[in-house]
DNA sequence: GGTCCATCGTTGATATATCAGATTTCAGAT
DNA sequence: ATCTGAAATCTGATATATCAACGATGGACC
């Protein structure tokens, strides 16, 4: 008990309950597509399929019909709900999400925060000529990560979390294409200055159209690469 | 099987599920302050006074956990965490969700919608004097559905029910305010305006201001009615 | 030939039992 | 008196069994 090893969490499989394990798969599996939309899901089936019992499935499911990504008749059946149309609204509830975030942010910003934004956009300028993606994907995280925490808003943050349904291939996907690089940084300048100058309306104006030109991108790839999978 | 009672359905009380009913139950105690927040929940326990088994139960916390109203901790307890600065950010969810369907509303409305949004405001106006609070809270509900309906936003319109945390007496309470009648029919009248005109950015705007501000005066008002229990 | 209804299988809803992590308690050592 | 740690206990997590509603099937009757 002397090696290294023994300051590791136990086993990361055990970290999560079995249902939070659950949900993730099953979101991902509709999210992703492999569920597609109207499909229906048979709990008994699937907790087997799975190797688990009903009770933590039956708990994941709940949460995915509160989520709006299943729908649940009862003693009838759980029927998959989530197709492209739904996709884009999720992006607009983002956005609109995501610029009331932005609005509170630019009254309550503090000195500080301005700071970090700053050094944030330096680094992100400086990741575009060296073309390192994945240290741009953080980048942008820890940016928008710095206007919620400047906003004090807690809960809009957890519901904003919500709506997020693309994967980290995707947004790599996105972000490998160099016009986009660009014009994130642009607009993320813009949304810094208007959350600097203290604008509420300007800021959450700018981060409401960059939430869904960006989203937009996003819907337009994922929708093209659905199209080769249904091609092959 | 003559009689009319035939032709009711057959029992209220089996029509929703436990679970749902449970849900309904717990988040109406904590929304209305009956479990303050901080409070530990135990299932068995709270299983045990509502005479059902924990499955129902345990489903219903996990979609009260998913909309934000209690935190569970594996293994340890789960608490509510429902407190005025939460209601507030649900406030500005909502506003912001609400606005999101205004501006999409605008890009969509029909012809025969803005005719039924014009009836809907002569008819509030009309209530303004009858001082009919409870048909003016139906023609409010009627009018914003037609937004909803004209925005084809499913999803949106279903998040934003999410974000409901006053009741049927909460509004009844602000509406009995002349002022506030008299407010919220210029306010509607000001957002059909920008809908039928079909501005999107204008129609977000109005929107999202009457909802805050309207929520404003719901959120005094609750503040205060707690503060009338603490002191008895 | 078509309609009606009884029956049975499917499936979600609910109840109950068991498992395992976390906290508390208290005896025993320092 | 304080600290340690093992046992008792509490509690959520999981598994399993049972219930009950819905739908499909098929035979009887008109």
């Amino acid at each position: 008990m002397g090696s290294e090893d023994a300051l590791l969490p136990v086993e990361p499989a055990f970290l999560k309950s079995l249902r939070s394990h659950v949900y993730g798969l099953v979101r991902d599996a509709i999210l992703s597509g492999k569920l597609k939309s109207g499909e229906k899901l048979n709990e008994r089936q699937l907790a087997g399929n799975l190797g688990i019992s009903t009770t933590p499935l039956k708990e994941a499911l709940r949460v995915l019909e509160a989520e709006g990504l299943v729908r649940s008749e009862a003693r009838r059946g759980i029927y998959v709900t989530f197709d492209p149309a739904q996709a884009e609204e999720m992006m607009l509830a983002r956005a609109a999400i995501e610029s009331m975030i932005a609005r509170q942010a630019a009254k309550r910003v503090t000195a500080e925060q301005i700071l970090r934004m700053r050094a944030l956009l330096v680094e992100m300028r400086t990741g575009l000529e060296t073309v390192d993606v994945l240290e741009l994907i953080h980048l942008n995280e820890q940016f928008h990560n710095v206007i919620h925490e400047a906003s004090g808003c807690a809960y809009l943050r957890r519901l904003q979390g919500g709506q997020n349904i693309y994967n980290h291939t995707a947004r790599l996907s996105v972000l490998s294409e160099e016009r986009e690089r660009f014009l994130a940084v642009e607009e993320h300048e813009a949304i810094a200055d208007a959350i600097a100058q203290r604008k509420p309306d300007l800021a959450e104006q700018r981060m409401r159209d960059h939430v869904i030109r960006s989203g937009e991108k996003h819907l337009i790839r994922v929708s093209q690469s659905e199209d080769q999978k249904d091609r092959a």
